[in-house]
DNA sequence: GTCTATACCCGGATAGAC
DNA sequence: GTCTATCCGGGTATAGAC
C-alpha cells in the first residue's frame, strides 16, 4: 500500500485524440467511467469540453475504442503463441508473459474497462464479442493442456477462470509502482504453471522453451 | 459467458433496511455504483426514493455499511486462522477456502465494491482502514511461509497479491451460476497451494490438516 | 416510516462563431 | 479544430403532510 505512484509518458508531439484517449483511461481508472466527467478529460488534456466531439462522437465512444485496441492486441498475441505451436504449458507460459509485460508497458490504464461492470453494459457489445474471441482462444489452450495431460485433472473453465483471475491482478497493480524488481512477466507466468502443471517440476523446462521462441511480436 | 443467472434468496420476513442493502448491492454489481440511482434501489425494494432516507443518511452510507459488514467478517476469520496456527500453507488453506465458501454464500453480491474504484475514493475511509488490516494479516501469514520454507522462494507481497487475484476472481464470479460441481473452495485453495509450497506434494497433507480444524466459525 | 412535491446541481451533448 | 453559450435530462437530497 505503500505511495502508488503512476508510471510517466513522454505525451510530447501527441495528437489531441492519442492524448484524450491516455488522460481518459487514466481518469476512468481512478474515478470509474461514470465517474469521470468529459469536463474531466478536457481539462486533463487542456482543451475545453465541447472540442472533444472533434475527435470522438460521445464518451462511450472513447473507451470503445481503448478496449478495442487492447483487446485487438491481446487476441493478435493469443493468435500468434496459438499458432506457433510448442504444446498448452509452453503457449499458456508465453502468452501469460506476453499479457503482463504489455500491462506494465502500456501507457494507458485500463484497469476500469475491465475490472468495473463496463463491458456488461449492453452499450459495449464490440467488446464482448472481443473478449469473447479471447474466452475461446484460452479455454482451447487450458482444455489441450488437461487433455494431454499436461495440466492437473482440473475443469478447464473453473481454471481459466484462476487465470484470468491472476491476469485481471496484473492488470489492476500494472500501472501502480510496488511492483517486486524481479521480471514480473516470469513470476507470474511461473505461478500459474506451477499451480496446472501435473508435474511441477517441469517449470524451468518450459520457460526455456517459451524463451527459445520469443515473445510473440 | 453462459447466462449468468443470480441466486435466489428467501427475503420474506427481511426489514426494509435489509433489503435496501440486498438490492443495492445486486444494483451496484449490475451497473456499478455510480450506475445506479437511489431511485433503481428503491423501485427493487417497492418503496419510493425518499423513503430510503429513513433507513440511511446518503447512498454512500449504503455501501459503507455493505463494505463495513463484509471486511469486519472476513477480517474476523482470517484473525481466527492465524490464531488457531498449524502453519502457514494450512492457515492459508483455511483462509481461502473460508473465503470462497463465504463468497458463494453470501446473499450480497459485492462484486463492485471491491473491483471497481470505490475503494479509492476519499469517502471510504473506513473500508480502506479495514482492508489495511486484512493485508497486514494476509502478508504475515505469506511471509510466515516463505521465511519457514514451507513456500517457493517469493516475493512476500508478490505472492499477496496474485492471492489477491485468485480471492477477487471468486468475488468476481461467485454471484454466478458458471461454476462447477466440484468443491470450489477446496479447488481454489488447492490451486493457490500448488502454486506456492515448495513441495506441492504436501496439497493433500495440507487439506487433511486444515480439514481436522474445520471451518473458522 | 412512507408518501408527494420539489429544489438544486451536474453531466452529456449540440449550435454556431471564429 | 477550438471556442463560448446553452439545452435538457437525470441524479441526490430535503420539506412537510399523513
Amino acid at each position: 500500500m505503500a505511495a502508488p505512484r503512476r508510471r510517466r509518458v513522454d505525451t510530447s508531439g501527441w495528437p489531441t485524440k492519442e492524448l484524450i484517449l491516455l488522460e481518459a483511461s487514466r481518469l476512468f481508472a481512478v474515478r470509474g467511467y461514470l465517474g469521470t466527467s468529459t469536463r474531466d478529460i478536457a481539462a486533463a488534456v487542456g482543451i475545453q469540453q465541447p472540442s472533444m466531439y472533434s475527435h470522438f462522437s460521445s464518451k462511450q465512444a472513447i473507451a470503445e475504442e481503448l478496449l478495442r485496441r487492447d483487446l485487438t492486441a491481446g487476441n493478435a498475441a493469443l493468435e500468434r503463441v496459438a499458432a506457433d505451436g510448442g504444446g498448452a504449458p509452453v503457449e499458456l507460459y508465453r502468452y501469460l508473459h506476453w499479457e503482463v509485460a504489455h500491462d506494465l508497458a502500456t501507457p494507458f490504464d485500463l484497469r476500469s474497462l475491465y475490472l468495473g461492470p463496463l463491458l456488461d453494459q449492453s452499450e459495449f457489445a464490440e467488446g464482448r464479442r472481443l473478449l469473447k474471441r479471447y474466452d475461446a482462444l484460452m479455454r482451447s489452450i487450458v482444455e489441450r493442456g488437461v487433455a494431454a495431460g499436461d495440466f492437473v485433472e482440473i475443469d478447464p473453465q473453473f481454471a481459466k477462470r484462476l487465470i484470468d483471475g491472476v491476469i485481471l491482478e496484473a492488470i489492476r497493480t500494472g500501472a501502480l509502482d510496488n511492483r517486486v524488481d524481479d521480471d514480473e512477466p516470469d513470476l507470474t507466468a511461473s505461478f500459474v504453471l506451477r499451480a496446472l502443471l501435473a508435474k511441477p517440476s517441469r517449470v524451468p523446462s518450459v520457460r526455456t522453451a517459451a524463451r527459445t521462441l520469443g515473445a510473440p511480436s
